[in-house]
RNA sequence: GCGCCCGUAGCUCAACCGGAUAGAGCAACGGCCUUCUAAGCCGUAGGUUGCAGGUUCGAUUCCUGCCGGGCGCGCCA
């Protein structure tokens, strides 16, 4: 709709320019959507803009802008007000050509071009497969499929990826948490009590029991194998420990125990993930990176180009030379990589596939982490500017007042999947998106179990309901439905007008949204949409007997049911026919 | 201590890369169902945008300082 004032206003503005009237157009032209009815539908502050650099008064220079307009269609008339806006009042037929605009494109409507077919790849939530998705992570998840929606329907090429951390220490607790359930699974003395730092969840109990069913007891080792030194003071060393002891007890065999975990959770997540509507394209996994080499290969890279320095056993890269406030530690000196390392390598690997961009979605507690990234990709030659980190807050949990604290190793946690099953997916993609990510989100297990009736997900998917329910009355009644071309003229009343006029406002949110990487706007949108919607409902009978009145009223109301309908897919909530 | 994020109605949050009289939802209060679904609508009330300065036609938005909160500051991931 904006394009029905930009397009006369820069005809105005270009006029003025080669009149010799101004010396410059503007960098870009904007609209307001006023709060004010008498400020009218559309207002450009492009005068008061121009004015300093002019060097004129913005009510003059405004009076000439609109002097220049040329004559058009869809503008009733224009104002200068206040300081110098110029406020456009628009014809019915600008609104009326919302409603065309829905009906005619359908699941479409809304769709941008904006990303001009650009690759974009998005990774988000991978979290360590050491345990399954809890609350916490369902926001990353609803945020991130939300966001890719989003992204591929303003036109970009987008690619969804969860980056499997396989390699590394956190999989061997796991594994060493499955082995001492699995003993236990097979009746035998433990080497050693049950460790605090282990993975503590029952799901490693199921996890062992079916390593029993399939393997019997032939992973069973003698106790003097395992068993190590007493007093071991620091728990941390002494899991490493107990990790070699294993290892070594188990030789090759340690594959299949590592993996047994390993599978079976990564498995659960992407069921997990997949009931929850969040699709990946791609899973990638560290440890891939890892045996092909390209790990050292990128650190091989950062030291021929003079990056790294050996200190103290370890090799460090000089990231303070790009900014950060210290140098990084990429072989450790037990000779085992860092995260770091292996993120290098992922990154750059991402951009050697040909992303144009790549938007990495990070828990708010890795933003430290950023800078020595940027950091990295600096140092390999590579454009950090191509990098985006969106940053989730992590959810907190309460139930009712007591804050919940969690804990994946002591298996203190609200899974993501009991959490849908009490809440319900709908209700849960919409809760996780309705405010800005990086904010925190309490989040009352009470509340949102109190909530799953009087949701507001349900005001929303009720309003689409309605016009379908409108729809049936009229099958019902043997009143036509409304033909392909209608007499949106008939659609004279303000309500309707302003009701038309939201629906102008979704393809402009969703770019919005896009740009901004925020779907919170859209959740909101559509609740002022339903809200609108819900108030026309109450006011207005729309099944009246003449036809081309009802035809023209459900051809609006089809028109708020598609825009509904496409929000709520950008959500990943669906939108029933039927309440 | 240093760095990043945040302080907006009783609560949870918006506010369109500086715009006109700062908006919703929930909670509170008062109304509306023999006519298309009351999972709804209408109305009332609620604010010195943490504080103090600065930038300018104009600041919740940008800058500085202070107060308060969160996170980070490992050869962890």
């Amino acid at each position: 709709m904006k394009e029905f004032v930009a397009k006369p206003l820069r005809n105005a503005l270009t006029g003025l320019v080669q009149a010799g009237k101004i010396k410059a157009l503007p960098e870009r032209l904007d609209f307001d959507r006023p709060k004010q009815a008498e400020h009218g539908h559309l207002a450009s502050n492009v005068a008061l803009i121009l004015a300093k650099a002019e060097g004129r008064k913005p009510r003059d220079l405004a009076a000439e802008i609109v002097a220049a307009l040329p004559a058009s269609e869809w503008i009733a008339r224009s104002e200068i007000a206040g300081p110098g806006f110029i406020n456009f009042f628009l014809q019915p037929a600008a609104f009326h050509a919302a409603i065309r605009n829905a009906r005619h494109h359908r699941d479409q409507f809304g769709a941008g071009r904006m990303g001009g077919g650009e690759k974009v790849q998005l990774e988000f939530v991978s979290a360590n497969p050491t345990g399954p998705l809890h609350v916490g992570h369902g926001r990353g998840a609803a945020y991130g499929a939300s966001l890719a929606n989003l992204l591929r329907f303003t036109g970009f090429d987008v690619q969804c990826e969860y980056y499997v951390n396989d390699a590394g220490r956190q999989m061997d607790i796991l594994a060493a948490s499955v082995y001492l359930r699995y003993l236990e699974e097979l009746g035998v003395a433990l080497p050693c009590a049950f460790p605090e730092n282990a993975y503590r969840g029952d799901y490693v109990r199921a996890i062992a029991a079916h390593l029993r069913s399939r393997e019997g007891d032939r992973l069973q080792r003698p106790a003097g194998a395992l068993a190590g030194p007493a007093g071991e003071a620091d728990p941390e060393a002494a899991m490493d420990a107990l990790i070699a002891r294993i290892k070594t007890a188990l030789g090759p065999d340690y594959g299949i125990l590592h993996s047994a975990g390993l599978d079976e959770i990564l498995a659960d997540i992407r069921d997990d993930l997949s009931a929850f509507g969040v699709h990946y394209d791609r899973w990638y996994s560290e440890r891939s990176l890892m045996d092909k080499g390209a790990v050292a290969a990128a650190v091989e890279r950062l030291k021929a180009d003079g990056h790294c320095y050996l200190q103290d056993g370890a090799l460090w890269f000089r990231a303070t030379a790009f900014g950060d406030d210290k140098d990084r530690v990429l072989l450790r000196d037990n000779g085992a990589y860092t995260y770091f390392a292996s993120d290098v390598a992922y990154h750059a690997e991402k951009f050697a596939r040909g992303f144009a961009r790549v938007i990495d979605m990070w828990g708010a507690d890795h933003h430290g982490y950023i800078t020595r990234v940027r950091a990295a990709l600096r140092a390999l030659g590579l454009d950090d500017n191509r990098l985006e980190v969106l940053l989730v807050q992590f959810a907190i949990l309460y139930r009712g007042q007591e804050k919940i604290s969690m804990s994946t190793r002591a298996g203190e946690f609200v899974t993501l999947r009991a959490l849908r099953e009490e809440v319900g997916n709908d209700a849960a993609r919409f809760f996780y998106v309705l405010r800005r990510a990086d904010q925190h989100l309490d989040f009352d297990l009470e509340l949102a179990k109190r909530h799953s009736e009087e949701n507001p997900v349900y005001y929303i998917q009720y309003a689409h309901a309605r016009v379908y329910s409108l729809l049936r009355q009229a099958d019902e009644r043997s009143l036509s439905r409304p033909p392909a071309e209608v007499d949106l003229n008939l659609l004279q009343e303000e309500r309707e007008l302003g009701l038309a006029d939201l629906l102008w406002r979704f393809p402009e949110s969703v770019t919005q949204a896009a740009g901004d990487r925020e779907p919170h706007q859209i959740a909101f949108y559509l609740r002022e949409l339903a809200a609108a919607f819900h108030t026309y409902y109450n006011a207005t009978r729309i099944l009246v007997e003449e036809d081309p009145l009802r035809h023209a009223r459900l051809a609006l109301c089809t028109a708020v049911a598609i825009t509904i309908a496409n929000g709520l897919r950008l959500l990943g909530v669906s939108a029933p026919e039927q309440m």
